[in-house]
RNA sequence: GCGGGGGUUGCCGAGCCUGGCCAAAGGCGCGGGAUUUAGGGUCCCGUCCCGUAGGGGUUCCGGGGUUCAAAUCCCCGCCCCCGCACCA
């Protein structure tokens, strides 16, 4: 068995020792920049990240061959809160993240306590990465590494100077959020801060303030709505009987007020800009049997008790439209069957009987009271029937909101979605509503163990997305670039149009604090917009030990913004101490290397990261340097199942290495999937592949000892070479379209095939026209494999006895002379007469045949074939063929000749010589079959002569 | 709700943009054969239905339509997946 551990460790080590892969400004060969999105670097890489790191190698490898002059770099992305968030939990001893990372990742015990610092936590697996890559035999610049946030000074000032360029466009503006908060710990919750409610929705409530006066003393009642337009239908209001309610006076901004609201909706608003005192507390029983007054329509409705009420959602007090909300009709049903109920709180049961439903909205296949009907279509009974209450508010607000036509002044004749938006604005205007942010589901818990609340947050720093000409710019860039696949470029589209303002700092977690207000650090998916840019520099940063303190702004204006000036600097070099031959170095390498040619990440970066990045390259850069394309690709499955680390179902990619081999690691993630579409793996099929690789290597080997003498080749031997200047064509196209499986499927199995295929049909063969083929073969096929598997392909280009690195050798181009079409088709001609022979043994039960006679395709049926190509016509093929007068004494057959040809459209022909394929595959044949051929004989054996056609042959078996 | 993408033969998955050599690549699975003491591996053959001469029939979510011709184009419907932000 191949030691591919050791082959694989050789060549890494002389990649890095030889400075392979860190190239130097080279102005005489062609520039190709490509990047990949930089790991997070919570935990270990998992097979499914492999394939996002792998493509833009293999892209990187292929390029390179073909003579460009390659960067591929790599960083480490640490900004944000999941490290520190792991690090508490280390220290908290939390068994589900002590599972994930000894058990999963695998970290030694005496390490897994260290990362109590979220320091230890970065290097660990910074590390760990690289190790990785550098096992994943990637061609990256080492040179250039560096990582994310205060930790980084240099890049660390970097994104300082993005940030205070935006600020300085206006593209940074200050504003107010609402976030999920942690009341007890005060810190926003971010998805993974979750244990539960990840996917509650946030929703936007309206809150039209009732009015009720007691005492000459005005309090409101704040009802909460999803659906504004229906203030119109009001017939009275609901509260909780057993509920607690509290009377408080309510400050928001300027305003005060004294409102009626539950008990835990005062808690929540209290944290969504208003100040809150509370100054009575009461059951909701209380309020049953008074009136107040709809703020909008006037009407003095009546207070009657539901129990459907949830003081814990919004603010616990509901206005109740029964002709458009199914709870509201049913809970009206309800008191109207109890009449005990209403008499306890001193109700007069003829008010209830006299409520009159208002219909609001006209909506097609509903008469007026589209919830009343709705109800009982589902069969609902009474306000308990919460399922079927739900449903049907479900179906009604949809209905009514897509197709409904409200039939009220002033908004009669309007859209029903429409409607709603003008009733809002009109009542904020007005000053009757107001606002309230809830969950959708009561259940979101902080991983603190806190019921989390709805914050607004003052002072929120935002990147102003929505700013219009920034889109427009954002989409000139986008129309310009190549996307892959192609068909992403729609939601690219649409992702513009819809991002708006984006928080862009917090308070919490790793990165870099805002140049202007410290307190606040940038967050991970605005600090990692630009660094493409800063690679470029980062190996002179490196190398010359330049310290963040001296990259002051004006240094990264001039590499990036403007032009050369020996002037400018040496001024700058007198401010920071660079010297100045290193500035202009950094600039050169900008320079050069901009603009970046290819941008690789998967899928799901594409709504944030990847739009980013084109938003923050148009707003920071010059047009020639704008980013050139985005090429995104698909997740990984590991036996069918998502990989989740909390759940230990996932393969480390180092482990996979490690127990595979790189090389049959990377050929085998190329070769399951390409573009946007997701792969699995499979063990089983790692396995298989391992073998084929080492078939691909023994193979290579062997050929390796033929010589490449210049010898006159058989008819197969060209046609294995005609194969192989189409396995190269194809290889080299799908890869410069970055499909991976289709170049896999050139490179590497189209050519096994074929050279079983070849084996098959020169077996006892061992001349020199044999071996020069195989030799001429594993040239290229080498140099195919190297971009996949580049560590064997070393080892046999070292064998073949190639120059110097197989990595750096000229990719293969087809070969002029070995195209040969005609060969090609007599081998699928023999192919088809073999399987033809075959078939008609088994469908005619002839399995003791002794003999097959072949007869060919006579002169004349080929001359009518051809024009019958070229005129793709009866008509015009007829009156062509008739002009000879041979083909006239042979009229009729002619004719039924053609009308067959024209009818199966057999209009792609090309001439071979049939016999000569023939007999040149004689025995070849007669192997295959078993039968004795024979060859256009005089006899014609079972009248088949006849059917004989251009390309296939009549056949008579016996 | 808004937005993006899909539904192909047992499964995965090409092909559909640029209609026709498409019963539909390739792989997996399954069946048969060769090699082998056996297993594994490797190599051949088969794998929608029918067929004693290489043929015929019915398919590409459902329903319409365009066309000499549709998995491929158009319309309607059904179903599925993904994203929606301060989070990497």
């Amino acid at each position: 068995m191949v030691d591919f551990k050791a082959i694989e460790e050789k060549w890494q080590q002389k990649w890095l020792e030889e400075k392979v892969f860190e190239p130097q400004i080279d102005e005489k060969k062609p520039k190709f920049y490509i990047t990949v999105a930089f790991p997070y670097l919570s935990g270990h890489l998992h097979v499914g990240h492999a394939r996002t790191y792998t493509i833009p190698d293999v892209i990187a490898r292929f390029k390179r061959m073909q003579g460009y002059n390659v960067l591929f770099p790599m960083a480490w992305h640490i900004t944000g809160s999941p490290i520190v968030g792991i690090a508490e939990r280390i220290k908290h001893r939390d068994p589900q993240t002590i599972y994930v990372y000894r058990d999963v990742y695998k970290v030694p015990e005496d390490i897994l306590w260290t990362f109590e610092d979220p320091v230890n936590i970065v290097k660990y697996f910074m590390k760990a990465a690289k190790e990785t890559f550098i096992r994943a035999g990637f061609s990256v610049d080492w040179s250039r590494e560096f990582h994310t946030t205060s930790l980084f000074p240099p890049f660390s000032k970097f994104i300082e100077w993005q940030f205070l360029r935006l600020k300085e466009k206006g593209l940074i503006v200050k504003g107010t959020h609402y976030v999920r908060w942690d009341p007890v710990v005060g810190t926003p919750l971010g998805d993974h801060d979750l244990i539960e409610g990840e996917d509650v929705q946030i929703l936007d409530y309206i809150l039209i303030k009732f009015v009720l006066e007691e005492n000459s003393e005005v309090y409101y009642l704040p009802a909460a709505t999803l659906r504004p337009e229906t203030v119109y239908g009001v017939t009275n209001m609901w509260l909780n009987p057993e509920a607690t309610y509290v009377k408080a006076r309510v400050k928001s901004g300027d305003k005060e007020e004294k409102w009626i609201i539950s008990k835990e909706a005062a808690y929540k608003l209290s944290f969504q800009d208003k100040d809150i005192e509370v100054l009575e507390e009461f059951k909701g029983e209380k309020l049953i049997g008074k009136w107040v007054k709809n703020p909008v329509t006037g009407d003095e409705v009546i207070i009657l008790p539901a129990e459907f009420v949830d003081p814990d959602n919004a603010t616990g007090v509901v206005m109740s439209v029964p002709a458009h909300a199914p709870f509201d009709h049913a809970a009206l049903e309800d008191i109207k069957k109890n009449t005990e109920i209403l008499l306890k709180y001193d109700i007069d049961p003829r008010i209830v009987e006299n409520i009159s439903y208002i219909s609001l909205i006209e909506l097609e296949g509903y008469g007026e009271f589209p919830a009343v009907e709705e109800s009982e279509k589902l069969g609902v009974k009474s306000q308990k029937d919460v399922e079927k209450l739900e449903q049907a508010t479900k179906n009604i607000y949809k209905a009514e909101y897509h197709k409904g036509v409200f039939k009220i002044e002033p908004y009669k004749g309007k859209p029903v979605n429409e409607v709603k938006e003008l009733v809002a604005k009109d009542m904020f205007e007005k000053g009757i509503a107001d606002r309230m942010y809830e969950f959708s589901d009561k259940n979101v818990i902080s991983r603190f163990g806190n019921r989390a609340v709805i914050k607004i947050i003052h002072d929120q720093w935002f990147i102003d997305y929505g700013n219009p000409e920034w889109k427009a710019k954002a989409r000139e860039a986008l129309a310009q670039m190549k996307i892959l696949p192609e068909s992403r470029r729609a939601q690219f589209e649409a992702i513009i149009e819809w991002l708006d303002k984006k928080a862009c700092a917090r308070k919490v977690g790793l990165g870099t604090p805002l140049p202007w207000d410290p307190e606040w650090v940038i967050e991970s998916l605005s600090d990692s917009t630009i660094y493409m840019a800063y690679y470029t520099i980062s190996r002179a940063v490196n190398k010359y030990g330049i310290k963040g303190e001296q990259l002051i702004p004006e240094v990264f204006d001039y590499i990036f913004l403007e032009n050369f000036s020996e002037e400018k600097e040496k001024q700058l070099s007198e401010k920071t101490g660079i010297p100045k031959e290193v500035i202009r170095e950094m600039k050169e390498e900008f320079e050069y290397w901009y603009p970046l040619d290819w941008r690789c990440s998967a899928k799901d970066l594409i709504p944030n990261h990847l739009t980013f990045f084109i938003f923050n390259h148009v707003a920071i850069f010059r047009k020639e340097h704008w980013p050139k394309g985005i090429a995104v690709n698909g997740f990984g499955t590991l036996e069918g199942q998502k990989m989740s680390k909390s759940k230990g179902n996932v393969l480390n990619f180092i482990d996979a290495i490690e127990e595979n081999g790189a090389d049959v690691v990377r050929l085998y993630i190329m070769s399951l999937a390409e573009h946007d579409s997701d792969f699995d793996w499979k063990r089983s099929e790692v396995g298989k592949l391992r073998k084929q690789i080492e078939r691909f290597y023994e193979l290579i080997t062997e050929f390796a000892k033929y010589e490449d003498k210049d010898v006159e080749l058989m008819d197969i031997d060209k046609w294995l070479l005609h194969r192989v200047n189409k396995a190269i064509k194809g290889a080299t196209e799908a890869l410069e379209e970055f499909r991976t499986r289709t170049a896999v499927q050139w490179a590497f199995y189209s050519i096994l095939n074929d050279l079983r295929w070849y084996m098959r049909r020169t077996e006892g063969r061992n001349d020199e026209a044999k071996r020069a083929t195989l030799r001429r073969l594993a040239d290229i096929w080498v140099r195919l494999m190297a971009p996949f598997t580049p560590h064997i392909a070393e080892e046999l280009w070292t064998k073949l006895g190639g120059e110097g690195f197989v990595s750096l050798a000229k990719w293969p181009e087809p070969v002029e002379e070995w195209w040969n079409k005609t060969i090609e088709l007599e081998e699928d001609y023999i192919k088809a007469l073999i399987d033809d022979i075959k078939e008609i043994i088994t469908v005619a039960k002839l399995e003791n045949a002794k003999r097959a006679y072949i007869y060919t395709a006579e002169e004349w049926k080929w001359r009518v074939a051809e024009i019958v190509a070229e005129k793709k016509d009866f008509k015009a093929a007829m009156s062509e063929v008739m002009k000879d007068p041979e083909m006239r004494k042979r009229g009729k057959e002619v004719s039924k000749l053609i009308q067959k040809l024209v009818k199966e459209r057999a209009f792609e022909l090309k001439r071979i010589d049939e016999e000569k394929a023939l007999r040149q595959a004689k025995a070849f044949i007669e192997r295959e079959t078993g039968l004795e051929i024979i060859i256009n004989p005089e006899e014609d054996k079972g009248g088949k002569k006849k059917q004989a056609m251009p390309m296939k042959p009549a056949i008579f078996v016996e």
